[in-house]
DNA sequence: TATAGGGCTTCCAGTCACTGGAAGCTCAAG
DNA sequence: CTTGAGCTTCCAGTGACTGGAAGCCCTATA
């Protein structure tokens, strides 16, 4: 398979398999016309690449998990820590983004939003705490 | 003031004021001896400059917040724009994180974690369907 | 007065995970 | 034989910093 083909069947773009091949997460052959040439095993590296990324694993989260679902020996207890640290991480990002969302929402409900120049968000901005919050 | 003061006053770290000032966001005077000479107004904007940044807004949506701050003639309707435009970004973004976390959680809990290679988390993702979901 | 230290300066490089674009080779169709 | 799509490599840019090196400036102490 050329990489357009490889593209198309696993949902990740041509310019991101390249950047994965550079980083070692896959290692297509090539042709004799120097086309990257993959097989299904690769095809198969690159729908779960995708699939990881997907559920928001870094890059190095990947790599190994890649390599432990290549490992025939592997505990699953060590892809389980990993997938729990990621949980935790998503679920701090989540807390910090809905905090986010408390403060702006409500600035954003106090602004009346019309032609005049007073305004709330801007105030609270500058430090001025006589507001809604 | 020099830039240690500032730093401390405004909470945002010298190496940060310094690429503010590289892109524009605040312009501090500069000393005889080639320091820079920060004003409290430049103090005001940075402590601006933090909360706006702690809120998620980006760094172009600050330019703008401290642009329409220090324009008398601004329309209130312009901030909460941006307000409102960042906030539905942040609740795209949770909504994401959330499907993420749901997905995530339940092959956690799925997964035994303990020594045999056998893992529902792996098995999901290489593509195998026949999961808990 | 020499020196030690801490603070300040600039500049360059690295982060993360791509993404865009340019220049040029290969291949299949007409 | 040309056209156009697909492939190649390499370089640069994204956002918002952050780390580090090399070197100047200032103050305090021995």
């Amino acid at each position: 398979m050329n990489i357009g083909e490889v593209a198309e069947r696993s949902g990740i773009p041509p310019k991101t398999i390249r950047y994965y091949e550079d980083i070692g997460l896959v290692r297509p052959q090539r042709s004799g016309n120097g086309y990257r040439a993959f097989r299904e095993t690769d095809l198969h590296k690159l729908a779960f690449l995708g699939r990881a990324r997907a559920l928001g694993f870094s890059i190095e989260d990947c790599r190994n998990l890649l390599s432990l679902y290549e490992d025939e020996t592997r505990e699953s207890a060590q892809v389980k820590a990993i997938a729990e640290e990621h949980l935790s991480a998503i679920d701090d990002k989540i807390a910090q983004l809905q905090e986010m969302r408390e403060t702006l929402s409500h600035l954003v409900e106090a602004c009346r939003g019309d032609h005049r120049p007073d305004c709330p968000i801007l105030k609270d901005l500058s430090g001025d705490l006589k507001n809604i919050r």
